[in-house]
DNA sequence: TAATAATTAGTACATTTGTTCTAAATACAG
DNA sequence: CTGTATTTAGAACAAATGTACTAATTATTA
């Protein structure tokens, strides 16, 4: 394999596992065999390793999100399927997630990056919710102030479930996934119609 | 002031502005002016000082729940006036919650103590749930599941604000409090009987 | 094949960090 | 006032870290 790749790959592992701040380029360089000066060739600055993995999160996170324009109309299900999908992709960088603000601080591109993606996603959010209440899935009779607060929620919980579990449950791949998904599902409940609800029930 | 106390008030000074990872014993030392041998003869291990800290937001949150629990009936009112509170007590320890996982990786103790913590809380969620459900505040007729899904989303919203804010308003002292006040109203609105929702919009 | 470019190993260096140690200064008790 | 305990400063050390540098090896291209 491509060293570059394969320290992308090393990388990821570590810092999944141990942290962004245990983890140093010595690591990395260690657990595949090869010299420091070998990584840092490769990558100048260990930051670039950072970077670039967010960068892969946030293209993988671009294409799921595409995914989900495309298919119309939208379905309870398709919003259950891209949750999941979503999931599965943070639980694969995780790092990122349980040490953002670390790393936000440590790369302030990220933090950037992160924030301009946050106002196109808020407003891809209200367009899926205003299709959603359309097709009555979602109820029309609540205030708007309180599908902004759900737009930060979504946020919030998508950005954190992680952190929540690395500090309680400690629930390791699908098993993560399908709780956390559920939590989602619940969050839910409460802003879909009755007759969604019901369907949900089932 | 004692140099105890001082120590352990720069140091919630400097991990607040400038992180958990990038401020040091000596950082401390030097800002209060005095030598990093007297820091180190108060506190032996500089984690020690990060562990006092957390003590003394865990003493003073639960000093805010046993004011909670000592009032009834529970009303809307006095569920809202402890949010502000929580939401002020993470302001002032908001290190704590920026830097939540690191910090329970770095102090293992931390980690023990806050997932005895979330066990104890869940259950007073609960009940006070069970109060705000017979004083026809909250709903009767979702699931038990979603109560318990709601129960994980305070937590995480509960925990992660901060980070939130970080990554994005960036607000300060009582703006962030205002702000993200309303979003906990927010949330919690969906779950209100109607009458509840009523006196709310007043 | 010869020359050039890319990759790699290994070493080296300045900085930083946590912590310890010693001695001085200060506070306090009898 | 004298002796003891507490507090403080400052130096010292070992370990770790990011990164740069040099020389060797390997791959590529003409």
């Amino acid at each position: 394999m491509d060293t570059r790749t394969n320290i992308l790959k090393t990388a990821l592992e570590l810092y999944n596992s141990q942290g962004v701040n245990t983890i140093t380029s010595r690591h990395i360089a260690a657990k595949m065999g090869i010299s420091p000066g070998n990584l840092h060739y490769h990558f100048r600055q260990t930051d670039e390793i950072i970077k670039t993995l967010y960068e892969h999160l946030a293209a993988d996170f671009d294409v799921l999100v595409s995914e989900l324009e495309s298919i119309h109309p939208v379905s309870l299900d398709t919003l259950r399927d891209f949750a999941v999908r979503s999931l599965e992709l943070a639980y694969k960088y995780r790092f990122i997630f349980l040490h953002f603000v670390e790393i936000s601080l440590r790369v302030p591109a990220i933090r950037k990056d992160y924030y301009a993606l946050t106002q196109r996603r808020e407003k891809e959010f209200f367009a899926i919710f205003r299709q959603l209440k359309k097709e009555g899935i979602f109820r029309t009779d609540l205030p708007e102030s309180i599908w902004e607060a759900l737009v930060t929620q979504i946020f919030i919980m998508g950005d954190f479930w992680l952190s929540n579990n690395e500090l309680t449950g400690r629930l390791k791949g699908s098993n993560a996934i399908k709780h956390y998904s559920e939590i989602f599902s619940g969050m839910f409940y409460p802003y879909l119609t009755p007759a969604a609800q019901a369907r949900m029930a089932e």
